[in-house]
DNA sequence: TGCTTGTTCGGATTCAATTCGGAAAAATTA
DNA sequence: TAATTTTTCCGAATTGAATCCGAACAAGCA
């Protein structure tokens, strides 16, 4: 951003301009919007964009740190409720709840997702993983049995890069073989069975473990 | 593909200038690549490149294909042998061939799948698809017990989707913060682990079943 | 009100993508 | 082999979008 608006004025222009892009991405996508339309639809002229933007990119990458801060803020008031719930009740609650927040707004957040990935949009994701690997971590914390699985970072890896990948990938398709409701389910029975599992492995492990050591 | 080459001659400039697609990809990325650039590489006058693509995009596309294409290559012949597996070990076996894949040819793939998705890319992932679907289906096929799993529509699509982008996104990191390898042994333990949870569930619900007949 | 600073604008400039018409090379024919 | 046709190649010219810039306009302040 080349410069900050200090007067009301301009950051209403500032804001208009942010908002122009989402309205122009979600028609035509990143590609195929021009500087002039953003100007048109913002109701200022095309010079006004390069006063606070340094390149047309520079817009988009606002419209995606927007939109990733809204998720986080989404999610970081969720997590206290999230960490009491059984592990997969905790995932249907999440993804039910981005749900909404895609569609709210008259779905604006929805169409962009499609275009999110085309963007650099991966520099801007890590205050999202940031989140979610908090909301791991606490999760972990208020339920010491999960602890004893193993290589926690790589679980909590997949999970949520999987997860968040599945997700957008079947926001973006326009004719997923199944529907989002069944996607979610699947998401959090794979979640809780791994969880399950890995539980049962340590218990195991640690009983064969004192047998051992009784019979010697 | 504006024209298609008949002469030999010809042919080799259109392998010229998708083959400078790709170095000049790896170099720069796509967006900062020029058709001047792709043409000098290649050794071609800039007109040469519009003789048989319609324009720079499709240079690119063409490179999606051949790079999906030759991902498929690589996955079909394995199936034979991967449905014949333990599932997590088909899993590692899998991962690890394409992770060679990736690597083999000084590595000119690596640098490509790390844009490949800023691309229209997607359009091209439906043979990559079908492919995994159909690895999916051939080892349940091979697995009896494995078909009493619910909803394997929608596991499929998770371990698919899932997979392909946690294994991408961890490529496309520059510090991951686990290695491919735990990646690997992390996803194959994830997939291991739901099979043989929703086999015992589907057990346990049977002789439940059965007990009730028994004692109606 | 006069002065300074912030803001807006759209024509002028720049640069990359694409076009086009003809020259060179290869294939075909006589 | 020479003439003719087809294919291929090219780079200067065109086009259009991104970006720059300096004049004109508004706001804050004395």
């Amino acid at each position: 951003m080349a410069r900050k608006p200090s007067q009301t004025r301009a950051k209403a222009t500032v804001n208009a301009i942010v908002e122009a892009g989402f309205i122009a991405m979600a028609e035509r996508g990143p590609a195929a919007t021009t500087t002039r339309q953003i100007a048109d639809i913002a109701g200022v002229g095309v010079g006004s964009l390069y006063e606070y933007f340094d390149n047309k990119d520079a817009i988009f990458s606002v419209m995606s740190e927007r939109f990733v801060a809204d998720t986080v803020a989404l999610i970081r008031p969720l997590i206290p409720t999230l960490v009491r719930m059984p592990i997969s009740d905790a995932v249907r609650e999440l993804l039910e709840r981005f749900r909404e927040f895609l569609q709210e707004g008259d779905g604006r957040y929805l169409n962009c997702v499609q275009y999110a990935i085309t963007l650099d949009f991966e520099m801007y994701l890590d205050p999202l993983q940031t989140a979610l690997s908090e909301l791991v971590t606490q999760y972990l914390m208020h339920h010491p049995e999960t602890l004893q699985i193993r290589s926690i970072p790589t679980m909590s890896y997949i999970m949520i890069h999987g997860g968040i990948f599945a997700v957008v990938r079947h926001l973006t398709e326009p004719n997923p073989p199944i529907s989002f409701d069944e996607l979610v389910e699947g998401l959090a029975r794979m979640v809780g069975h791994y969880i399950e599992q890995e539980i049962a492995l340590a218990k195991a492990t640690r009983s064969e473990l004192n047998a051992q050591t009784r019979g010697d």
